[in-house]
DNA sequence: ATGTTAAGTGATATTTATTATCATTTAATA
DNA sequence: TATTAAATGATAATAAATATCACTTAACAT
């Protein structure tokens, strides 16, 4: 597969921008955020680079997820069991649905959101800025395996 | 104001009924929880309590929220930032609407919960077990006092 | 090409919230 | 009132994320 890397290209070019230096472990951090496979945890980045890059540092990576997300290049979904996972390719707040057991994240379309998010607003005349949405239970694959 | 702790009494049963005693300092967090006005944090149930109960040790606070969460008498709220809090009132789960200013957190009634629900199970193929729904957001309150 | 320099990296220390440990105390029952 | 398992208080241990700092390097100018 080519290497047209769109969302990718984007959010080099806003490093580069803010005056951000591209280098190798950045460049590596940001191919696997911009794809975000998955929702990819920082051990999984961590792991997926050190195989052709063993010199690569855990707090590099810390270091590269907290600056694309100060650039609002990338969405950190923090867990209530304080397990991160992070989205580079669609930064927006959105809704995701998570598989317990094998840990799979993925990104539904849910028409439903908008009337939700007018009916919050009604409801307790908050202005809302923000929002985080998820569901958690089993994919399908899981449940077959189940069987 | 009169005792009538209704959900307070429904807490204290369950502990009963499952063999467990009931010390000053428990009782002291069932009631703060069972109200859970705003959605105490830790800290906010331990410096309540310890006003007039200087001998409470921050463990215990910690100690009787796992113990109440283990028996569904008490959910968990926590938060992208780290922040823990507590609903001990709705012990089931349901959206939370939170002041980013204020750190208030209210519970809103979303007849849209039930269609978005229904839209998830329908585009992910997931059986799905439980759901997280915040916004955030500033009370009107907090907007007020801007101005 | 080479040198210059501010930014980035790697290794490690620090921080901070939660959980574990353990000696002492106490609620529940007889 | 005595018995005993459970709970408490004080503190140590844990673990994930951030800060520190000496060394390296990407970007730019010459
Ligand atoms: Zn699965
Ligand atoms: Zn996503
Ligand atoms: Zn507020
Ligand atoms: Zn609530």
């Amino acid at each position: 597969m080519a290497d047209h890397n769109k969302r990718g290209d984007t959010i080099i070019r806003k490093l580069r921008e803010n005056g951000h230096k591209i280098t190798p472990q950045r460049l590596a951090i940001v191919k696997i955020l911009a794809v975000s496979d998955g929702h990819p945890s920082v051990e999984d980045i961590y792991e997926q680079i050190r195989t052709d890059f063993p010199t690569m540092s855990l707090a590099t990576v810390y270091r590269n997820i907290l600056l694309l997300k100060s650039l609002g290049e990338v969405l950190e979904l923090g867990f209530p069991d304080g397990s991160n996972r992070y989205d580079g390719n669609k930064p927006v707040p959105h809704p995701h649905v998570i598989c317990i057991r094998c840990k799979k994240i993925v990104d539904p379309v849910l028409d439903s959101l908008d009337e939700m998010k007018k009916e919050v607003a009604l409801e307790t005349d908050f202005k809302i800025l923000n929002h985080r949405l998820d569901f958690f239970g089993i994919c399908s694959s899981c449940m077959a395996e189940n069987k």
